[in-house]
DNA sequence: GTAGGTGCAAATCGTTTGCAGTACA
DNA sequence: TGTACTGCAAACGATTTGCACCTAC
């Protein structure tokens, strides 16, 4: 179950935030897509219920939400990033590298790993980075890759 | 065991390309450096032995050996890439969040999921990219993390 | 009323590209 | 000799910042 527009708000206000129309209309498109999105596809999309918003405010309410634990990065090796909301579960993504589409796939045990490279090497380790990368299966039956 | 200069010399004179010095100069730095170079360091280190060498062709060197498989891209979720010369096993890496110290580490049997996650979904994987993220024992006897 | 938020334009950062000159094979 | 390579400067795309105005609380 993800977070709701609802929850995040909360969350803002919370935290002393001020729940500007801006902020709002960020949080309800974020909310309310399955997608993860870059900060230039969600500028788009909130323009057109909020054609004055500017392109600074998403990047600063994203920054906010990042902060906060709200959402969550996603970090493909592109020269971007891109955001959806939290899914409260750890979790791994797989993302096809034709249509960047992304699936989210369950932990798998890698927690046992952790702890033991953590013992080997002597590291705290706070957090790993797992995602896997490939074609997914409308790509697939398209044939116009490698 | 890493690859040597010598080797990586070897495969960019059998794939066609001319062995210059300025990436004699690059390729010199990148194999004697057992640590993970961003473009903009390995540019400086190499400076200091070809004073004339532009940092485009460091970036240039880099790709080419990139997609020769010479060089491992470290993803960290900066803004920023940096290499290291190929290890031939299959790897991840364990970064300190603080010194940025990489730590290589052996995989562990993360193949079975993969498999396992592609026969669930369909897709067709092609990698994964794995990295831990912590604090070095250095770092952590300074303390001045939070 | 005021601190915090906004939008614009300009700055920044890492990276890529166009181009005219240069040098390896 | 000819093509691939070079360095510079300028272009680029994503992100950040400075600033004067604005608005939620």
């Amino acid at each position: 179950m993800r977070l709701t527009e609802r929850k995040v708000l909360a969350v803002l206000r919370r935290e002393g935030y001020k729940l500007t129309p801006q902020r709002r209309a960020v949080i309800r498109v974020v909310a309310s897509s399955p997608d993860h999105l870059t900060p230039v596809t969600l500028f788009h999309r909130v323009r057109q219920e909020h054609p004055d918003i500017g392109l600074t405010t998403v990047y600063r309410t994203l920054e906010i939400m990042n902060r906060l634990g709200l959402v969550c990065e996603l970090h493909t090796g592109n020269s971007y990033r891109s955001y959806t909301v939290t899914e409260p579960e750890h979790h791994h993504h797989l993302i096809c590298s034709k249509c960047q589409a992304v699936v989210v796939v369950a932990d798998c045990g890698l927690q046992d790993m952790q702890r033991k490279i953590a013992d080997e090497t002597g590291f705290r380790i706070d957090d790993h980075l797992l995602e896997f990368i490939g074609i997914c299966p409308a790509c697939q039956k398209e044939r116009t890759y490698l």
